[in-house]
DNA sequence: GTTCTAGAAC
DNA sequence: GTTCTAGAAC
């Protein structure tokens, strides 16, 4: 549960009272990607929800220091909520709990893909703003996000299984939720014992001990390099390489695809809906490094950035894509992009972003190989081209000039959407 | 490369 | 007062 109001301190919470209407605006769980039933999933939910209701009748008639509730379940599919409707129905008229289809899908869509942390992170800037424009008296909103759950991971349903977990998520979600109104801290049931028997230390990405440090390509026999004296040898500019030598020990969200020669690998900081990195395994550095031997390498590179391109616009043909080198790169591994045009990510946070996908700054394949067969090296002018990364930002599509970032991401909304 | 935050811009 | 950027730190 990700409460966009989390850095108020407990003096404002206390201020909340029952002038202020509290919201929770939550998903129908395991309903989508969580493939159990509709008929099994929203009667245990309305149950739980009616249970939450009847039990906290705060509203304006009594003394509860919380104030009013209301309960806003969302869901894109509306075969979902009419089961609601329908199930709801069947009981008493509840005006605490809304029914909401099209919850800011379209500033949301951008989340689709992104893991579960980094969602959390860029969601709740999103909402504050959508939010005060939907309420004009906003109060309190706290927006639960729905499990980020990949298709390729789904198992086969228990439906007895599943209820009961289903009930209990909903029951732990309701705790939390008055938890932070109330100002308290929320502890999971059941998490001391956890910690006890299972001080099982939670599994990190392969990026993650990446950025710690531990990776030494020369030594990496020595297990004390997970020390902290190791980090100093480790640099981000480095983060990639470890795609390079073991492809095999990632994910699926993070290495999209790798051969013998090539790695293809999800951006871990995606700057659009759909962004990867074609890499050569073999180690090349930097593009100044390239040779006229290496015609070929450009080709099979843009080659395979076809492939994924094709691959992908069959799951969404909207997306447009280009594929290109940053001019001055920063990070180690010759590495080339393939994004889709729309530039709609919550890790588009700057102007240096921007301009590195849509000025001079990125070079298409082609390009690099004509300057290969011209002068069989590749040499671009730091200087010059860094200062391309300052210069005032402009959209892609009908050069219009934007002075932030916020107006930026409001305008590729409105291309995505035809506007 | 990202994160964090001071202070500029509004 | 709040939003946003830019630069330092990592």
């Amino acid at each position: 549960m990700h409460s966009f109001f989390s850095s108020d301190n407990k003096n404002q919470r206390r201020k909340l009272n029952k002038e202020n209407i509290v919201r929770l605006v939550f998903p129908s769980l395991s309903t989508g990607l969580g493939k159990v039933p509709i008929g099994e999933a929203v009667p245990v939910a309305c149950n739980v929800i009616k249970e939450f209701l009847s039990k906290h009748k705060f509203n304006e008639h009594n003394n509860d220091d919380i104030g009013s509730v209301e309960l806003i379940l969302y869901d894109p599919d509306p075969n979902v909520l009419k089961a609601y409707e329908t199930q709801l129905s069947q009981d008493i008229k509840e005006t605490r709990l809304r029914l909401v289809n099209e919850l800011f899908t379209d500033k949301m869509s951008f989340i689709s893909g992104l893991e579960s942390r980094k969602i959390l992170e860029a969601i709740g800037p999103v909402l504050a703003s959508e939010i005060k424009k939907a309420y004009s008296k906003p109060g309190i909103i706290i927006y639960v996000v729905s499990p980020n759950v990949s298709s390729t991971q789904s198992n086969p349903v228990i439906i007895s299984e599943s209820k009961k977990l289903l009930s209990d998520a909903y029951r732990s979600m309701f705790d939390a939720f008055l938890c932070i109104i109330r100002g308290e801290k929320y502890t999971p049931k059941g998490q001391e014992e956890k910690s006890k028997t299972e001080s099982k230390e939670k599994p990190k990405s392969a990026f993650d001990v990446l950025m710690q440090g531990s990776r030494d390509s020369s030594s990496s026999t020595s297990k004390s390099s997970f020390g902290k004296k190791a980090n100093k040898g480790f640099h981000w500019q480095n983060a990639l390489l470890g795609y390079l030598e073991n492809p095999e020990k990632y994910p699926d969200n993070e290495v999209y695809f790798y051969d013998n020669e090539f790695v293809i690998i999800w951006d871990k900081f995606p700057k659009a809906k759909k962004h990867f990195l074609v890499m050569p395994r073999r180690r090349i550095n930097f593009i100044d490094e390239l040779t006229s031997d290496d015609l070929q390498l450009i080709q099979t590179m843009k080659e395979k950035g076809e492939w994924v391109i094709e691959r992908i616009k069959q799951e969404d043909p909207k997306l447009r894509f280009r594929m290109g080198f940053h001019t001055v790169p920063s990070m180690k591994q010759l590495h080339m992009h393939v994004i889709s045009q729309d530039f709609i990510s919550p890790t588009l946070k700057n102007k240096k972003h921007w301009n590195s996908f849509t000025t001079e700054f990125f070079k298409d394949p082609d390009e690099i190989s004509k300057t290969l067969q011209e002068n069989g090296k590749i040499h671009f002018d730091k200087d010059f081209y860094e200062e391309l990364l300052k210069a005032p930002m402009k959209c892609h599509l009908c050069k219009k000039k934007m002075n932030t970032v916020p107006e930026l991401r409001e305008h590729l909304l409105k291309h995505w959407n035809n506007e």
